[in-house]
DNA sequence: TTGAAAGCGCTAACAT
DNA sequence: ATGTTAGCGCTTTCAA
């Protein structure tokens, strides 16, 4: 009666199968370590008392949680989300949990999250940020927490890092904009200062190097990843005297923003000019005409970090530290040769 | 020296500070139950011990752990992860952290996060995968954790839910394409099954029946949500007699797909064909054309759920159990008058 | 306003 | 293979 109200323990399972409550523990833990009659009855008692573990009993005796937590800047952004995906799968295959902070680059939330993560809230942690979780307000030097950062590393720290090889990426697809015979190559940038920014721009000069060639000041537009920026740019090229052959936009967005921007001034892509873009984002290959871009594996960067993390959290050595994944280069029907 | 290394308790706080350890509990959880004095004293002993509280013998002890679980299909989908993003902001604003379960729809992650949620892993559940967690494996009746369902209501359930009011902006739509002078409109359908699905589809015949119309069988196709499905319906419509002068997807990627197939074959939207979707996705004012949509309230419909979860963990009444938020029809350029 | 002390539910060291 | 028992670090009742 009263049993139906009260939450089963872990010593009701074993007065009702008639075993010590270490055995229970043992037998829902590590059931090779138990006879198998005993497994079964304490199982059958499990069962019969409705019994559920209490996560946090364990955790404070065991002083681990299972779970990780990923910071994100923000989760409704279909990057991200993506790349969330693979590190959810392959923390479930590991038998952990997934948290997410999604800070909106607030340092404030950060802080609080840095905080939680040190009170054993999560096991590990996977920075998508691009930074450091800020230190706890005391500046005291911070109790290490298994962390893995992925998709920008972290300038100046040697946490361990999975991103895309943007400089070659980005160097392929100029070279592959020249394949198609075009010379005059717009570039639209990411925001200055930012890393992965750094790293394409450098692959579309190696691009450029190559041939002989430097990037025309006239052609490198300013951007900050949003779709506006690149209607901005579209409308900077338009008042220029010679139009660019083909503009490679640093990001998806922009490169639909130049798209719009062309096509609203009655320039047909790819008939007028190429456009190329980065990242592939999901409705790159749906847009209206289908985007050429670098196609960065988001599912696989989660993955990658993922495994890291726990192989960090669980003591054994990384193979390597730095893992630079290769990008595909997809043409698709925003440009066409010269 | 050794105190460096061992991480801090909340005894080492308060020999410290020269008081108990209760008086830090109170000092830190409820300040104004204790002395401004002592208070300061406790301040500093934390900063100079670096002391961060341990979560999971708080939790353990308090039978709390100020975090929800939000159990979605697919954190890559772009629809949900705008719907978390509000659900994360209202959580962080309320003093609670948000666990994310990203289930695949697989019945076994489910159960397993069921599971956790009974074993006292979070506060309170928030349901968007328009489906109840399942039962344990004994079947056994399951301990009420709090939980609301969003997006997508739980039919035969009695859990509190907010969505988007379907059909009331179904049916606006559609008497927005009649009042465009549309006759013969088309519609291509979610799911079979889906509660969404059956509500937009009951507005759309809604807004025909106010003017004596009703569906034509030949102009409704069975789609799926997905861009390909949107593409084949284009497909099925250009080999009728007669084109539909416009057509209602009960989703923006199979609008977008329509697009495409439309494109492909020659014909231009709106000129030809006016093409509307559902949702409005983040790239659906990007998209080109602009699609005309019906805009959901994505991080809202996160946030009033979050709240209403809220009231139920803490104990207060809620002012209404089913909610339902209306939706602005946005038209852009995908549509035009016949 | 503060302190002493019990105990949340579990796991693991140790003993058998 | 199983049992006994200490104790993880905190909050909170009760007493002072």
């Amino acid at each position: 009666m009263d049993e139906r109200l009260r939450k089963p323990r872990i010593d009701d399972v074993a007065r009702r199968a008639g075993v010590s409550t270490a055995t229970v523990s043992r037998a829902l833990a590590t059931p090779d370590q138990v006879k198998p009659k005993t497994r079964e009855a304490v199982e059958k008692a499990v069962l019969e008392t409705g019994y559920v573990l209490n996560v946090a009993a364990r955790n404070l005796r065991t002083n681990r949680t299972h779970a990780v937590l990923a910071v994100v800047p923000d989760v409704a952004n279909i990057f991200f989300s993506q790349v969330l995906r693979g590190i959810s799968d392959t923390l479930h295959q590991h038998g952990y949990r997934l948290v997410i902070a999604d800070t909106g680059n607030d340092p404030e939330r950060e802080r609080d999250h840095a905080e939680f993560a040190q009170a054993g809230w999560v096991d590990g942690l996977l920075l998508l940020n691009g930074r450091l979780l800020p230190a706890p307000e005391g500046g005291r030097r911070r109790l290490a927490v298994p962390t893995v950062s992925l998709c920008e590393r972290i300038p100046g720290s040697d946490i361990p890092y999975v991103e895309t090889a943007n400089r070659e990426a980005a160097r392929a697809m100029t070279e592959r904009l020249l394949q198609l015979g075009h010379r005059r190559i717009g570039y639209v940038s990411g925001p200055p200062n930012n890393i992965l920014e750094h790293d394409r721009f450098a692959g579309y000069q190696d691009a450029l190097a190559a041939r002989g060639l430097a990037p025309d000041p006239t052609l490198v537009r300013p951007g900050d990843y949003t779709l506006a920026m690149g209607e901005a740019a579209a409308t900077a090229y338009l008042a220029l005297a010679e139009l660019p052959d083909a503009v490679f936009a640093s990001n998806d967005a922009m490169a639909m923003g130049l798209i719009r921007g062309f096509t609203a001034a009655g320039l047909s892509v790819p008939e007028a000019i190429s456009i190329a873009g980065f990242d592939d984002i999901e409705f790159a290959g749906a847009y209206n005409p289908a985007l050429t871009t670098v196609h960065q594996a988001r599912s696989e960067i989660g993955a990658r970090a993922t495994t890291m993390l726990i192989d960090l959290i669980e003591g054994r050595q990384l193979a390597s530290r730095e893992v630079h994944l290769p990008a595909e280069i997809v043409m698709r029907d925003s440009t066409r040769e010269r």
